[in-house]
DNA sequence: CAAAAAACTGACTCCCGGGTCAAGTTTTAA
DNA sequence: TTAAAACTTGACCCGGGAGTCAGTTTTTTG
């Protein structure tokens, strides 16, 4: 691939992002993510072919960063710093990809109409991977009986909602934008939350039984 | 107002806020609602005057519901009981308002530009009361020092994800829709892990120190 | 029982935005 | 050097959806 077609796709790529994480799918016009990218409406065609294809592409973008972050669950035996590092994860995706987690969020809420079936099973599999190992966690009397599934929904929720309300979230903490600080806050937060609420064993002798 | 009115804008209103919730404001169609409301065109004009009146009538809706979540916070002196009947009472808006719940929180993804500013403001001030509700309890001793900003974040989205995302939630959890203990065991989830995560006194003489 | 007010509706207009295209210009490769 | 391939772009087409309206029917009211 020529190194214009790359850099151009790049910049449309990036300019599209946006204009359909703040307008949505439907609203987003073609003309408007041309002005962003600074190039014809007609070069966005040459490019992606259509409206269709280039908000795929978009929301290929994050596939990837979503998929591994699971990566610290895979690897690390330890519950406590896995279920840690896998929300920092998670916020850092929030964070570094706002506007493209916004657009996956929304392609989510409407059931993924768009996205492909391989991506969806990829998807449905980590969710399963991760339903897994909270299972053994808890079955090897490592964290309480909590429920996995709902648990997964609370770590996805709080940590996505970080890009996906980010208006809201500016808006009372009252700011135009967090800092770096603020993810760092959050993500203590949310493994407090997690570690203490599901009394996750941390391995050595400072675990607190239920009944304690 | 005549009630053939009231009962046509009644059927007209529900029809909206489900083709809204599925298809998100710009690619709503006028038609489609009318159909899904077995009415003429026309008559959804004829009662609403035009779209985006018919979309602000729809967001009307959950907003006394959602002012009115605060309930327990402010008549429950008990910080683990009014943080565990509030938790409970957001999931119920959730459940009983599936709809309304995600075109609301679609608005709120897009910096919310079709809501009233008197209802903004009014959000704007329900927030600002749960953090001082929160802040109050922690400079009282009947919580940890968390983050009152985060934790309100936290059980927002965790609540709000189960009308937003109920198609993956749904997915995951391999049912075509929840069942009431479904929610309950959300319920139940959420405020272990915002009690315990928290360390929130109950009052009585089980209250665990962080030391312990 | 009028006659006025409210409700109903099919058929229409008009504009906006996705997508195309043909005629150019620039880059690449042999 | 040159011809083919890649890229650029303004002008255009076309369908679909928001909103209108005039004529009709139903309901209310005095």
């Amino acid at each position: 691939m020529s190194t214009i077609r790359k850099k151009n796709e790049a910049k449309i790529l990036k300019a599209a992002s946006q204009v359909f994480a703040s307008e949505g799918y439907a609203a987003t016009k073609t003309i408007d993510i041309a002005k962003l990218a600074g190039v014809p409406k007609a070069n966005v065609y040459y490019y992606f072919g259509n409206k269709e294809t280039l908000y795929s592409a978009v929301l290929e973008t994050i596939i990837e960063p979503l998929l591994s972050a699971t990566h610290p669950i895979e690897t690390i035996d330890n519950p406590a710093i896995a279920l840690t590092e896998y929300i920092k994860t998670k916020l850092i995706i929030s964070r570094d990809y706002p506007y493209a987690s916004k657009v996956f969020a929304n392609e989510i809420m409407r059931g993924s109409p768009l996205l492909s079936p391989e991506i969806r099973q990829r998807l449905m599999n980590q969710s399963t991977f991760l339903l897994d190992k909270f299972t053994q966690w808890i079955d090897a009397g490592q964290m309480d009986d909590v429920s996995p599934h709902h648990l997964l929904f609370m770590i996805w929720s709080s940590t996505q909602t970080y890009a996906d309300f980010s208006w809201q979230i500016n808006a009372v903490m009252g700011k135009s934008s967090l800092a770096a600080s603020d993810y760092d806050d959050a993500a203590r937060l949310i493994s407090q939350l997690v570690l203490k609420g599901c009394n996750v064993r941390t391995g050595d002798d400072t675990a607190i039984a239920t009944s304690c």
